[in-house]
DNA sequence: GTACATACGATACGCCTAGTATCATATATC
DNA sequence: GATATATGATACTAGGCGTATCGTATGTAC
């Protein structure tokens, strides 16, 4: 599946809904340069903040011409966000152990872990540049974060069925409670969050999910 | 006291410690300048993103000249973040009743409150923009966040201390935990949290902060 | 008052970047 | 071969950031 946030003013292949793989008319599309101009967007990333990366300076390390870039996308936040999603968005799936509390722990550690890496300062880019960007923002939360809720939606209610969690525990406000912290974290501190941050609160939150008789023997930190 | 991200160029007053209250030579700075240049930066936050303002709007707005606002600030980041800190920066203090719980949760409701305001999509713009711009993260950290932490350290251990709170509570977690899904939620969510939204987390956190005897008749939703 | 130091306003300027436009050329289908 | 679309190269427009200059205003020191 390729998330492409595309230039408004580009009709779509066909009707407006429908797949439709059927092939069009004339020259296709090269997927060689798309790939390039995603794969130089992060290699640049890497050292570069977004501001600090032109679309001359992408075009140049893609080896593609800088018009083949706007025809396909409409602005650098958009080349980014394709690429973060497509490339580098954790494929950090959900362990699945007996323990859903575990599972979230664990899960929370992994994304720690991604947070320390270049991918956190492409989140936090995405993040920073959706304040200014409402399509971004909006495709960030469609094609990003509202698949994470999911998956940690499924671990929680799984927790409550079980009957480790308890019965009555609010699922969504539980979700920006793992969450939240973290990603706070990621954008106010210099030093991105890890494994025994993530261990802390995972100890402090147990405390909310667990039902009585599961609270014992904690440990986690 | 007045927070200002000055130029890097420009030398300080006296020898680089001391308040040094002494006048300095020559014409002294406009105060008026300098006021209107913070309130005309935030009337146009109020219907602007950052990017979209220019030094030159401000210069006109404020009826200054643009050479005297890169006088005394070096970008407009900085502008923002001292109009953020002195005149708009909730002076929301925490009350003082009896339950430090119930302290929190108003508090909270308060800041939710400021963030569905103007304030809200400053605040929103300062931690955007501080990723990509070290010197105003910094400046957030030391000046508004790490100033709101230690007021709620305060009460956290003022509730610890009187026996509300788990005598084993990590201070540092649940400051996170409190502050981070608002900030997840005001970066993510095209809709600022609201009371709701903090009362629906209270009363989730409080199962991990409140001593095991007090956490029965629970309300908060 | 005069000398001096600094701030302010107006304005022009250099530099960089985003995004557009044009046109020749390449590559697909019919 | 006709048609439709993509790519490359390049020039171009528009606008913003931040600097520089210079004349003028406003304070202190003597």
């Amino acid at each position: 599946m390729t998330v492409t946030l595309r230039r408004t003013s580009r009709p779509s292949p066909s009707s407006d809904q429908g797949e439709a793989p059927q092939r069009r008319l004339g020259r296709p599309r090269c997927e060689d340069s798309r790939r390039s101009i995603l794969k130089a967007a992060i290699a640049l990333l890497k050292t570069n903040d977004l501001p600090a990366i032109s679309a001359d300076a992408i075009a140049e390390r893609a080896g593609v011409s800088k018009a083949t870039i706007y025809r396909w996308w409409p602005n650098k936040s958009a080349i980014v966000m394709e690429a973060f999603l497509e490339m580098v968005a954790p494929h950090t799936r959900f362990p699945e152990t007996d323990s859903a509390m575990e599972d979230l722990r664990v899960h929370l550690g992994r994304v720690a872990e991604v947070c320390q890496s270049d991918i956190g300062r492409m989140l936090r880019t995405l993040i920073a540049d959706s304040q200014a960007n409402a399509e971004l923002a909006a495709a960030m939360r469609a094609h990003y974060f509202s698949v994470r809720r999911a998956d940690a939606r499924k671990v929680i209610e799984r927790g409550i069925a079980s009957g480790e969690f308890r019965g009555d525990l609010d699922t969504e406000a539980a979700i920006d409670c793992l969450y939240g912290p973290i990603v706070f974290r990621l954008m106010i501190n210099p030093v991105a969050p890890d494994a025994e941050f993530v261990n802390r609160m995972i100890a402090l939150l147990r405390q909310a999910f667990l039902k009585r008789s599961d609270r014992r023997n904690v440990t986690g930190r």
